[in-house]
RNA sequence: GGCCCCAUCGUCUAACGGUUAGGACAUCGGCCUCUCACGUCGGUAAUACGGGUUCAAAUCCCGUUGGGGUCACCA
């Protein structure tokens, strides 16, 4: 049996959504799996809202996830072009066969036209208008020379068009509900679904596997394979995700719900790309009680056996949860290189060589879901000053603790071993002599560290701060 | 509205005619503990409804209800 040929046929119009790396992501464990080929095609037909930044931040956010292409942009392939307005010719050709074979035809009818029939029409019937045959079985003869006129499909009037997909099963559409759609718009250009067919054709596709929107081209698409005389692949629709109250996500739902739309989005608040992967992996598709995925995994279990059909919705705290589960999975040398980048963005400037980075990094890896998170969390360790939540002064800054927090400025300057161990042995050994628990000291030293009420354990602050900072801190925060 | 699709805890899901309906996130409680996390132990929580078929139904069939998709010279 031959290797499946799947596609990823984005439209430049925009950034790469959520839902579309899942499309992206699911072809892609497909041809991995099988060893079979992964091709990228732009499909830029929409000429008002395609654009050359968004056909490069789509491909950006490809690379950043990791899924790469073996046919497409940047590395050609024996079916290219890639882009399909680099492609007219080739659609011209097959709709002018279909046409000289009578299997399409031209359209002089204008929209005006076309729509003042269906204004005609008493109100009730004009939802369900669809293309009345007006240039169906005109001939060569009746063409207006000069004027312009789409091309379209001459649909079946009888029988019924059924596949079986493999997520959904079979599903079967009446053919005489499918009107006489165009193909070729009047400027030469084909329209979504000639394009797709002629392309996955031409390209050798043999596995069509995109989001569910699509159910409803599959049988006006598998009618234009049929008028070609050629195999219709396979198809697998893929249940849409959604926001948690069941609406579609968008850049625009996004501030309500919290959930990111674009993948650049997730790269700019710290996801990692794994993370990102095993998020979508999970919607619609699970392997047992298996939730979190490697990359290998991921190519490993995929299978359309276990993909449902059932829409999901986002849920944005097991979102993060996913996400700090891989960041704690990161060795902390590579989770430091990570966040290294998103401390600029919490206001802190450090040195990619910076001793502190390490250690600092370690002390917040299982304490944050994202590396922006993290970063957040960690930036007081750089700070050249830092301000003390006005609250936790109030409420853990008594005169009684200033005191205390003099004492222990001292201790820490008497320290030999200045190390997590270390130092904890050493403010063990000074509260046991007073007869303090520690929870009387913690509390007020924190807030003079890390101006917070929560932070990292208390000696590992201490000692990635150091000891000149962990002290003028405390003696700063003392009131001296 | 027509057509198509979908329906198990709040959410994502497991189950592929026979299970005390399992797991994860969330939530609640315990443990750990210098705070916050992490970790760990346990609890609450679901087969939308109504009919069939069957010895047996979350699983198969029909209907109802609810949700989604789609009805362009967008994709």
């Amino acid at each position: 049996m031959d290797k499946p040929r799947v596609r990823f046929a984005p439209s430049p119009t925009g950034y790469l959504h959520i839902g579309s790396a899942r499309t992206a992501l699911f072809n892609w464990l497909w041809a991995r799996k099988t060893g079979g080929t992964f091709v990228l095609r732009i499909e830029d037909t929409d000429q008002g809202r395609s654009t050359e930044a968004s056909t490069k931040v789509i491909i950006d956010s490809l690379h950043w996830l990791g899924l790469d292409w073996d046919e497409g942009p940047e590395v050609g392939g024996p079916h290219g072009p890639y882009f399909q307005m680099q492609r007219l010719d080739l659609y011209a050709e097959y709709a002018n066969r279909l046409v000289s074979e009578g299997r399409a035809y031209r359209c002089y009818a204008t929209r005006e036209e076309i729509e003042a029939l269906r204004q005609k029409l008493p109100e009730k019937k004009r939802d369900g208008f669809v293309y009345p045959h007006l240039w169906r079985d005109k001939t060569e003869a009746d063409w207006i020379p000069g004027a312009p006129y789409v091309i379209r499909f001459k649909t079946p009037l009888t029988g019924t068009t059924e596949f079986v997909d493999r997520v959904y099963g079979a599903i079967k559409t009446q053919n005489s509900l499918i009107d006489d759609f165009v193909i070729i718009r009047s400027d030469g250009v084909p329209l979504y679904n000639f394009g797709a067919v002629v392309d996955d054709l031409t390209m050798g596709i043999t596995l069509v596997a995109r989001g569910s929107d699509h159910i409803i081209n599959t049988p006006k698409q598998i009618l234009m394979y049929q008028a070609l005389g050629a195999a219709v692949p396979e198809y697998a629709h893929m249940p849409m995700m959604l926001n948690p109250d069941g609406s579609k996500i968008s850049k625009r739902s996004s501030g309500q719900h919290g959930v990111d739309v674009a993948i650049e989005d997730y790269r700019l608040r710290g996801w990692v790309p794994d993370a990102v992967l095993n998020l979508v992996a999970r919607f619609g598709w699970s392997a047992g009680d298996q939730e979190l995925f490697t990359r290998a995994e991921l190519v490993e279990k995929f299978d359309w056996a276990q993909c449902g059909s059932v829409d999901g919705r986002f849920n944005v705290k097991k979102a993060l949860w996913i996400s700090g589960e891989h960041l704690k999975r990161l060795t902390d040398e590579d989770f430091a290189a990570r966040v290294h980048p998103f401390l600029a963005g919490a206001g802190v400037t450090v040195a990619a060589d910076d001793p502190r980075l390490l250690p600092a990094a370690r002390t917040v890896k299982t304490r944050s879901a994202r590396l922006i998170d993290a970063a957040e969390a960690m930036a007081f360790y750089f700070r050249d000053e830092i301000t003390l939540d006005p609250a936790a002064v109030e409420k853990f800054l008594t005169p009684e603790a200033k005191a205390n927090l003099r004492a222990m400025a001292d201790v820490l300057t008497g320290v030999a071993d200045f190390s997590d161990a270390g130092i904890g042995a050493a403010i063990e050994a000074w509260l046991a002599e007073r007869g303090f628990d520690i929870k009387t000291v913690a509390q007020p030293a924190r807030v003079a560290l890390t101006g917070r009420t929560a932070s990292p354990g208390l000696y590992e602050v201490i000692a990635v701060l150091g000891r000149e900072v962990s002290v003028r801190r405390l003696r700063a925060a003392a009131g001296e």
